[in-house]
DNA sequence: AGCAAGGTGTAGCGATTGCTACAAGAGCCC
DNA sequence: GGGCTCTTGTAGCAATCGCTACACCTTGCT
């Protein structure tokens, strides 16, 4: 009758899932470690036994969520090489919009916000998406490109200036933009 | 012998500068009362009794930022009209990253993180000074631009680009993303 | 069997959070 | 002078913060 499974051990790894599950829902500046605790179904004191502090769990969360975050842009762009820069560009904002990506933007900007304020692990993360993303970017510029690395770089800003344009509402602004840009077709 | 300066009346128009001066070193996120109320010279009481809640003090402080970012935009940017869209950028960008705009860059992410968020107040803020910097970039475009309206959309696009990439330490990524676009002679 | 080491729960610490009750000062009109 | 409203200080509230002390329980080694 004894049923067997009693304790999938509780281990970094097995923790981090559940944590980035909640901070991708509930933000990263409300993060305290008691509720953090209880969407891991564990105790804070848990949290400190297996990270040693608040500061070292988010730094490990963030490592986390970056990895995550490669996986996913991975999975999700995968497909033959764009012909033209625009259908890069296009890939890309269509899978930030797309429903899946929608607490990962939201949660972007308030590690952006830590980078620019200078902690170490925030700009790790962010830096190290950015990395992943211009690599995926230089991958995909169309075959015959004449300036393939200087053109990822200029679609990656592109890019991220109109992620933030439509995060602050201004998405309309940003695609006038990417129109008189000549990327898109009208 | 008496000294005759007593109370200068404290009001929001005279608190807010001061919470501005504060939350602009100290950021957003970790703002609360008594520290604030400490940097204004009063009490988180006084706080309280003036703006009603912390988040209608916050809402206030925002739109007063916004407010002020306006006027020093206006200020900083003045001169004659450019004669490439190249300058224009890198007018603004010199601006952005100067001694006296730095503060409040770092402080812009937070109010973008907020605004992602779907904060209402950060979303006002924040549409406020795109919308600011958009008219200034739409006047200044140069004399004979094909496309005055897309061409400053698509400016402000790469601009706020370039200002994330730098924000999370890829300023070299985002100057090569701006000389492949053509705009900045190399 | 005994014992050491590592994992876990309970309880609590001092500090800080936003906010409020109460009372007293300050300036005003009648 | 007598109130009356606006402003302010003092004290404190319940809640939450990150973190820790201590005891317990398992587990594996010998």
């Amino acid at each position: 009758m004894a049923s067997r499974a009693k304790k999938p051990p509780m281990t970094k790894d097995s923790l981090l899932p559940l944590l980035a599950a909640h901070v991708l829902a509930e933000g990263l500046g409300q993060a305290s470690l008691r509720p953090l605790a209880r969407a891991a179904a564990t105790s804070d004191r848990m949290l400190l036994y297996h990270f040693g502090s608040k500061e070292a769990l988010i730094a490990d969360l963030l490592s986390y969520i970056a990895r995550t975050y490669a996986a996913t842009l991975d999975a999700a762009l995968a497909g033959e090489r764009p012909v033209t820069r625009g259908q890069a560009v296009a890939r890309i904002l269509q899978h930030a919009r797309s429903e899946g990506a929608q607490p990962f933007t939201a949660l972007w900007w308030e590690i952006v916000a830590g980078a620019a304020r200078g902690e170490t692990s925030y700009r790790a993360a962010a830096g190290a998406m950015m990395d992943e993303l211009l690599g995926w970017l230089e991958g995909q510029m169309p075959e015959g490109d004449p300036d393939p690395k200087g053109g990822a770089r200029y679609l990656l800003t592109l890019i991220e200036g109109t992620l933030m344009l439509a995060a602050v509402g201004h998405a309309g602004t940003a695609r006038d933009g990417l129109l008189a840009s000549g990327l898109l077709p009208s």
